[in-house]
DNA sequence: GGGGTGGGTGTAAACGATTACATAAAATAA
DNA sequence: TTATTTTATGTAATCGTTTACACCCACCCC
């Protein structure tokens, strides 16, 4: 590996000549400057970016905390988030958690070191003592999850409306006995406030809530199981709302299977609208986040709280949702 | 931010002992250690990454450039890695391209200057040049996707063998008229061996290939749109061979509005085995790699590569695969 | 001719750690 | 007691850059 004092050598000129040179700062002679560029050719010499970096306040890395890549509905929030530190001149890095606490503070250590300038939370797990010993110290943001009584700054939506929206619909086609249907991660804000929305809109109503505990994972499996016992044990129930579109098409392959019809016989409604609301069949009412917007937003705050000292005040932003209503209600 | 000198002032010690305490090395007296952990407590002292890695050789960060972040069939792949990483004291980040030269030559650079250690190149679209450039002076390894003639390492699947072993299949159960039904992105290998094998298995048999340019997206919609256009212009196809389980799925909702009987009166095959193979109704044959030992396999390469300086020799491993036969054949 | 001005370049001090080497003190051996 | 090893600590060089400062020289303007 080469470094600038070999280039400096053989371009017969002092290391601050090519460095100027590289980074296009200060006066440099054409001539200079080509005997420079030669040598670099030459030597196919590149900067060292822990020597530079050591003397620069920021790497303009920024990190994401993600649970896994195979989740489509986090996407557009990461396409949110790169689009805006492209145009900033940021870079942004991924990390994979799987909802693991010491793989998390295992990453956290990045923005510790100043090996990233901030992190971008998106559904951790963290406790709140460590969330807000980090948002302290260093730039944070918690996109769409986060934790209510933490310092940290926020950008996400009402999950309490959408629900509240979403039940409301369904009170008013009529279903008196409609289920919630959930991953089983209790802990996450989305779900308890859309559990908080449901059970409040029913109590409003006089109508019973049915819930049963879930298995701990995303998706499919736990919705066709739970779909699966609720109808044992409620056969009355005739409307479920799930927590995720993976759900719902989980409950949806148990209806299938039972040879009930949606929206005839039972109905259905699920967030995220992902891919898998408009794949399956009948289509699936879904509440939409904008995750590129919400990407974006975060992101500015976050570029802002890194670049301006001052900028340290928790800001909670909340965006607007779209509800999709299609053939499962 | 505190840095290691204050530290040591304030244990009244010098930069060496603090030094050695934080990272366990030399001799240090207990007491002396006691002071040294005191002070890095009171001034909650990080060490900053930058200066520590620049004395090192390495930084022991891998990157993964990766399509995108919604694609099922890669989390295997990265958890595959991220495993093997954990086990051996890297840490792996995750960068998007989604195809686009300029994302993937910007995050080159991060290999370049020795930001990363190392780069693990999952469906990338580079041209010769660059790669075998990169290759020659920086570990890197391709997975599943590769060019041909390149000089870097890879670890793959036999697509060749799968496809032929696919549509053989389809042969052995009297489909005459099979088309092929892909993504447009004709430049990635894994399309063109499938071409290839597709062609040379119906020249054997003496069958007529079907196939049409396809709109460039990894999906849905080009399947579907395909399968109506293949079948107005050549309604005695009778099987369909799609390069991905989420093409074959729009094959399927084209089928289905036209109310053709799944595998009753048209048969579908595909590649990736995702989450939507089982999910769709009916479900997809579907050709599995066992993407966390691609994973797995290719970081142990690379590690290699990156800390046995003689290991620098091209490395081209095959992995074997899995045909799931399931209710669309 | 003297006094600015500014372009082009070099010297050396940072940045924040690690570590080879030196040294002093303490423990052990003779 | 003296010689020898071991332990604990400090000094200063080093990693590869950037950049403040100093300098020289050419040019221009009175």
């Amino acid at each position: 590996m080469s470094s600038i004092d070999q280039v400096a050598l053989l371009a017969k000129v002092s290391v601050a000549t090519v460095s100027r040179v590289i980074n296009n700062s200060g006066n440099v002679s054409p001539e200079t400057r080509q005997r420079v560029l030669a040598a670099v050719e030459r030597l196919k010499y590149q900067p060292n970016a822990m020597g530079s970096l050591l003397r620069k306040e920021h790497t303009g890395m920024i990190l994401v905390m993600l649970h896994s890549v195979d989740n489509p509905f986090f996407a557009p929030i990461v396409q949110g988030i790169e689009s805006y530190a492209q145009t900033n001149g940021m870079n942004v890095l991924i990390s994979t958690t799987y909802g693991d606490p010491s793989r998390e503070s295992h990453y956290l250590e990045l923005v510790k070191t100043h090996f990233v300038d901030g992190i971008l939370l998106i559904a951790n797990t963290m406790t709140l003592e460590v969330l807000n010993e980090l948002s302290t110290r260093f730039p944070v943001v918690q996109v769409l999850e986060y934790l209510e009584d933490s310092e940290a700054s926020r950008v996400t939506i009402d999950f309490h409306a959408a629900t509240v929206e979403l039940i409301e619909g369904l009170v008013a086609k009529g279903h008196r006995h409609i289920a919630f249907v959930h991953t089983g991660l209790e802990h996450i804000i989305s779900t308890q406030k859309k559990r908080q929305a449901y059970v409040e809109v029913l109590a409003k109503h006089g109508l019973p809530p049915y819930e049963i505990p879930g298995p701990h994972d995303f998706g499919y499996e736990s919705g066709a199981q739970l779909a699966r016992q609720l109808l044992e044990t409620h056969p009355q129930i005739s409307a479920f709302f799930a927590t995720s579109d993976l759900i719902a098409t989980g409950i949806l392959s148990t209806l299938e299977a039972m040879d009930v019809q949606v929206p005839k016989d039972k109905a259905i409604v699920s967030f995220d609208n992902t891919v898998f609301a408009t794949l399956s069949r009948p289509t699936l009412t879904s509440v939409e986040v904008n995750g590129y917007e919400l990407g974006s937003q975060a992101m500015d705050y976050l570029f802002r709280r890194i670049h301006q000292k001052k900028y340290r005040d928790k800001v909670c932003l909340t965006l607007p949702y779209t509800i999709h209503h299609r053939d499962s209600e």
